[in-house]
DNA sequence: ACACGCATTCCAAAGAATGGAATTGCAGAG
DNA sequence: CTCTGCAATTCCATTCTTTGGAATGCGTGT
């Protein structure tokens, strides 16, 4: 596995960032779901720090609580207090207070999912994930996920708003990821971010049997993106014409939320 | 409001401690339900640091993605990428995993609240808190959570099991912010503490109406606390009579799940 | 227009962080 | 039981980051 350098984060000349500090943050992105669990050796692996370092800022982050040690003491995991802080996030988010509700009862009435995301470096995350599902024991309810920006309507939607130094990054950062792959999903990624500009939202199939549309959010003070999505093998036109309106629809709930002090 | 100084998470003579990152990690640990917004003034008051420092700090934590910036650039919150730390720290947690579906299960089948949390610093975290609701509108799991230590069944139940060098750290810290009502809550607390050796549970209503109990998880690689609580004016005797058995039930069956590799 | 408070920048001093190398500790194989 | 190999930790001299008081900007409310 290479070292991981996610974003060139730090342009040339930028101001005082405090080496330790993003170090640690970095130790700490490092847990993902599929690698939950990570040794001293994996992280200066996956951070290219160098082990003596690693060592000591994993203590750090033992103290401060938000590591812990696991599977005898060779190996760390995120600890509770992220929790909290994730709590802390939700609860002082009123975007999301205002979207939630609308959210769940666009899910419920239409059958289908719906989800509000946001950008973190070259990802989207889900503030929340409606999930529905025939069986009510799937139906549930997910925060945090990440989805790749470059592939999904969530991310594609992004893009169209991001500010054009902004998006200029991540473009070159896809380009170099995907080699050879690049130039036609640039040009689907030119074609979303067109059809936002044009009709508001964009559509893609990243999961095989999946249709997912999204559009941005404007009005809200940080960059949220809306969509919604069926499992179907339905032809993707018809899907189209059924979940378009829908979306419009929540996302103009969810725009007048915001705008009104009151909710809705 | 006075300086915030936590617990004395650093004895004398500790290991290596970044100060930077212990810093910073102090800085996201002053966001909280309530205070979700706090500009730079704010958390230098209330971490003690210098505004130079916390400047730098904020900033540094911005541009690694856990904080942004709100409000006219002159306030901060927690960032989308603390949920995904959280949504990494949840998919990571075998014992969760585990437990969440009985817990959902219990809370179904008899109509109460079911929750598993853990301890950070003097406070309780839920990992997972199933709410029961007459209203399925009101039925949700809440995740984060904090609730006081001393106060809660949640608390004693893990006190109960704690080190004893931790124990008396933290009854001593709750001693100083107590003050005069100290002896009559530490006595309550001794009796849950006794009671939860004699027959593995105690019980307290922390919030009018809620009767809540709960027992500390043996066999977990961290500790864990299992909880069940119902909103009721019946006869304290009576709803412990009710509720006893269910939480035994279920903590025996959530053990047991941890105990096999396979599910239950 | 003015004044206040908050945030940022500046700077010299101090000390904390750094990382290569040596050491310790653990685990699995022979 | 000992040996070997990998991972984690400690050591230590060097260096550069961090630090915080004071000065400066900036935005806001009066």
């Amino acid at each position: 596995m290479p070292v991981i350098h996610p974003l060139p984060q730090d342009k040339p000349g930028r101001s005082p960032a405090n080496r330790s500090l993003a170090r640690g943050v970095e130790l700490l992105r490092a847990f993902r779901p599929g690698t939950e669990v990570l040794g001293n050796a994996e992280l200066a692996e996956r951070t290219g720090l160098p082990p003596a370092t690693v060592t000591r800022l994993t203590q750090t982050l033992v103290g401060a609580g938000l590591l812990q040690e696991a599977a005898g003491r060779r190996a760390f995991r995120l600890a509770p207090a992220v929790l909290s802080l994730a709590h802390a996030m939700r609860t002082g988010c009123a975007e999301l207070q205002v979207a939630a509700p609308i959210m769940r009862e666009a899910a419920e009435q239409h059958f289908i999912n719906v989800g509000l995301a946001a950008p973190d470096r070259d990802e989207m995350v889900y503030l929340e994930s409606i999930r529905h599902s025939r069986r009510v024991a799937l139906r549930k309810v997910v925060s945090g996920q990440r989805v790749p920006m470059e592939l999904t309507s969530l991310g594609r939607a992004y893009l169209a708003v991001a500010p054009a130094r902004r998006r200029q990054a991540l473009l070159a950062a896809f380009r170099r990821r995907r080699g050879p792959q690049w130039p036609a999903l640039h040009q689907e990624i030119e074609d979303a971010i067109a059809q936002v500009r044009a009709q508001g939202w964009c559509a893609a199939s990243w999961l095989p049997e999946v249709v997912a549309l999204a559009a941005p959010l404007r009005h809200a003070s940080t960059p949220l993106v809306l969509n919604v999505s069926v499992t179907t093998s339905e032809p993707v036109a018809e899907v189209l014409t059924r979940l378009a309106p829908i979306l419009r629809e929540t996302l103009a709930r969810v725009e007048a939320g915001l705008a009104d002090p009151n909710r809705v």
